[in-house]
DNA sequence: CTTGGGACTGCAAAGGGTTGCAGCGACACT
DNA sequence: AGTGTCGCTGCAACCCTTTGCAGTCCCAAG
């Protein structure tokens, strides 16, 4: 009522408690008689009292928050992730700081130092930077690593590798022999991943795989490298992401090519964007929103959990819908 | 080195000045000599000190945190202004909490309370509280409203209204008669602005305008209402955003009605979805980024400057693409 | 009646900074 | 020499909460 916030002297001194009864009756309730308890309990809500979360973090050290930094919030492989983990966080009394780095591995650093001393830890979403330098800031804060693995970090990651040998096994068995990879960002260990397994794949099924990149993971890099896909003479292309493929496909349709009578595309992420433009794309789903939530578990068990399940790995689902059809020749 | 932090102390003792002197160096650097400063700022460095922010925000009661609360993050609206705001906030030294209320309104309120303590102000984005709930709460913390306009509240709205109106005013231009417009959801200011508008240049126009909704902004509620906007018999309609287009298109294609040439097609929003759809979607477009970026200028700026400027307006534009074309009647 | 223990509660230090105030030396001016 | 000012630095209180420790009261057991 009064404009300023109620402190808990404030609340003290109007239940003739001491502040440190008060203290308890919010964060140990059972230490307090429940006459006392309810009497404090209800001057403090008539006085609009809330406890201060930076003065509790300054003494207990913990800030009840967490940071997720993300190279792209409005690339749209990264929303439902960023829903699933605040929802999550929420959940259990955790706020969650959102940084962009804006795909710059620079900025990655930067933002997780200055985030460091304000939240109980950052989870890291698919992070560009090396390993070493990852190695150097999980000294500073607790981190978890999504879509990418780090030796003895908590990690979690989607099974991309499986996900890449389905769709070029798919691609393989509607007749192609020529496939082309559109690679993405470097720094990526998604897309090494991609890179290694359907490069395996190709070689394991007598096809011939040109990989291209690196690109950023933009629909603008997907439509830029057009002529350069075609240029491979490939049938059919796996892009590192939905989004390249998008770009992609609006190119061949602008250059007149169509899709997939002349050429097959698939992408990865299945975001919600991929069912709905034509044709509706085929895809490897990952499971973005499931990492999301299971990155900010992994940060909030303790210590000694988090150590023994460092590595938690989703699996991926191809997709088959309308950009994939047999080899024309 | 320690994996300690280190905190001012550590540093006061090592440069052999007092904790004053090193507080000053960060943050009133020209109180100190540039002596002393500088030796302050090397120990500094090689200790890996950095302030500590909730110890700062206990004394100066500034904790340099914004919240920013929509309605749901995986809605294409948002992220790009969600980005935006991160980004302006960034370069000013703030960090963002952002928070999704799953279209609840209570959800809402319970957001900015908890948020309260722990952020200078909140930026609360298309908001579907009441107004009287937003007036209570701008006393427990400050407030800049997103896509709505509230009396003697800082706010930044799109033009929607002008919007509406050249979206309805272009439908009559190819001859249309027979309108309907798909609502938003309920508690929307800017579902009231569109209806508002949209009803009356119709009537202007001399044609008619069936209000459908209320609706959840979604595709999926934009797929279902498809044959209630069948039923109204009309031959364009106006979505209240471009994701209940989307979601209207493609129940029209599955139908086997064919856009623009039996019904025609408006959005609002112009996200980046709409331009990759087929046809092309027509939207009116909103400069998402812009309001992120002025509703953080506006919450960081003076209280006696807030007051003056309370209200921000940014234009839209109305982009024809391929979903509208002529009465076919 | 003593002793022990349990249930509460108060005391005071601690956490890491900021900031008003005062002290101090150097210098300029009268 | 005395006075005033300026530039810099130190002192110590303060911000709000948590928590180890100790004290009080009461009751049950011996």
């Amino acid at each position: 009522m009064t404009g300023v916030p109620a402190t808990i002297r404030d609340v003290a001194r109007a239940s003739g408690v001491h502040v440190s009864t008060v203290s308890r009756t919010f964060s140990a309730p059972h230490l307090v008689n429940p006459d006392t308890r309810s009497r404090v309990l209800s001057t403090a809500e008539s006085l609009g009292y809330r406890p201060n979360r930076a003065a509790r973090a300054l003494i207990t050290g913990r800030t009840h928050n967490i940071g997720l930094i993300v190279a792209d919030i409005a690339n749209p492989f990264f929303p439902p992730l960023i829903k699933a983990a605040e929802s999550q966080a929420r959940q259990r009394d955790y706020h969650l700081f959102v940084a962009d780095t804006n795909e710059d591995p620079v900025m990655e650093e930067q933002l997780v130092q200055a985030l460091a001393k304000q939240v109980d830890g950052v989870l890291l979403c698919s992070p560009r930077m090396s390993n070493d330098l990852i190695e150097k800031l999980r000294r500073e804060v607790p981190l978890v690593v999504v879509n990418r693995a780090v030796d003895g970090l908590p990690a979690v990651v989607m099974d991309v590798a499986n996900g890449a040998r389905a769709a070029i096994e798919h691609l393989v068995g509607l007749g192609h022999r020529d496939l082309a990879l559109l690679g993405g960002p470097r720094g990526s260990w998604t897309n090494r991943e991609i890179r290694r397994s359907a490069t395996a794949a190709a070689k394991a099924a007598g096809a011939s795989l040109t990989v291209l990149g690196p690109h950023q993971p933009t629909e603008a890099a997907g439509a830029a490298a057009c002529d350069a896909v075609r240029a491979t003479g490939a049938t059919a292309v796996l892009a590192y992401n939905d989004l390249m493929a998008i770009g992609l496909l609006q190119a061949l349709h602008d250059r007149g090519v169509s899709v997939p009578a002349e050429l097959s595309v698939v992408g990865i992420d299945d975001i919600s964007l991929s069912r709905l433009i034509r044709p509706k794309l085929t895809t490897v789903s990952t499971p973005t929103a499931a990492a999301g939530r299971a990155a900010v578990d992994m940060l909030l068990q303790h210590d000694d959990e988090r150590r023994t399940n460092a590595l938690v790995t989703l699996q991926t689902e191809l997709i088959v819908r309308e950009s994939t059809g047999p080899n024309p020749h």
